[in-house]
DNA sequence: CTCGCATCCTAGAGGCTCTAGGTATAAGCT
DNA sequence: AGCTTATACCTAGAGCCTCTAGGATGCGAG
């Protein structure tokens, strides 16, 4: 019989796209099998275990989403590149569910593999980049910088999960939480008394 | 044999004591019939399905982290209503890891059942009364609210997933976020221009 | 005491993960 | 071209999972 061609890659990449098509808890090693036309045994040549191409996943939704904010953010600075940095964020979470919510796990991941991605490291410069223009310092920068992930993956975890239901549409709430966040970075206050 | 007297509840509590211990994703019906001294087809006749335990057990971890909030913010305004907010949210999360990760999913609950549950129309009403103080009113009141709750989730959440791995401690982060917000809160930045 | 019913059981179908070991194909060597 | 070797893919199967169907039994109501 003719080779099916797999590689890590491939098979990475169909978890991927089923995770986005029917949920990240529905991604078994038998549905990425029929998908790719093989037996689900094949699939153990390429992938340590389930848990292993879960972890693969959520790497490479941490890839494609710093390579989509780095896009988006180049040649910008201040509230414009904070605004794009926000929206690729968003967006990447809103065009792959089942991707984003990989990045979510405890991820148990070969620690050498997860060293070798990229993205990680190149999140950090690019979020430090675009917070140059505010003029912060240690620690205050890091402080920022965890404060602008939280409420940036907060925001979209809480709609997908239907946090946001009723009323005022999220995209309005979206902006004016970038707007107010743009402010607090411009006017970062000073360590309280009893912050220890 | 005698009866093991099981109920709805018994059942979502076994079911969110595990989810606790051993994580979320390892709650099946099994271990939970095993952990109650049964037999897995006997939980069917109190839980539709396994997808059903698991919205039990998020209203429960819903309803749970609302009492300790309330229990928390009585009696408190302004800054220290925020903090006693926050913290307490962030230690139900950080006590009952699997109870609040099953908060996250888009829970698929049967609607009449979700609407029977207090905890929802409790948790608006003390987020709002928290704000009180801040002198905020629509829509820039719901608009704090959804930055509140996004950054509260996506701190804890990213803390779970192992997101702050390095130097710093989150601890300080959380403080100084805090800071932050409450900065924030009574700076509330006017409607920009491009809002829409 | 006995009737009715909810609760718990056994049995079993079907899907899942993952291992062990076999077959055959593609790539490398002469 | 023929031969060899590594490996991509296979079959078979153990063991755990969810969930359904139908039977038995302890408990409360009369």
């Amino acid at each position: 019989m003719a080779r099916a061609g797999l590689t890590v890659e491939r098979v990475t990449i169909a978890g991927a796209a089923l995770a986005d098509e029917v949920g990240l808890d529905r991604v078994t090693m038998s549905q990425v099998a029929r998908r790719l036309g093989v037996k689900d045994a094949s699939l153990y040549t390429h992938v340590r275990s389930l848990e292993d191409l879960r972890g693969r996943i959520a790497l490479l939704a941490a890839d494609e989403k710093t390579i989509r904010i780095a896009e988006a953010t180049a040649g910008r600075s201040g509230k414009d590149a904070l605004v794009a940095f926000a929206n690729a964020w968003r967006e990447y979470a809103h065009q792959h569910p089942g991707r984003y919510m990989a990045t979510q796990t405890p991820l148990q991941i070969d620690p050498e593999l997860a060293a070798q991605a990229p993205g990680p490291r190149r999140a950090v410069e690019l979020t430090y980049g675009m917070l140059r223009g505010y003029g912060l310092a240690e620690p205050d920068l890091t402080d920022a910088v965890r404060l602008l992930r939280s409420t940036f993956h907060g925001f979209v975890a809480l709609e997908a999960a239907g946090g946001f239901a009723h009323e005022r549409s999220p995209q309005h709430s979206w902006v004016r939480a970038l707007d107010a966040l743009h402010a607090l970075l411009e006017n970062w206050p000073p360590l309280q008394e009893g912050d220890s």
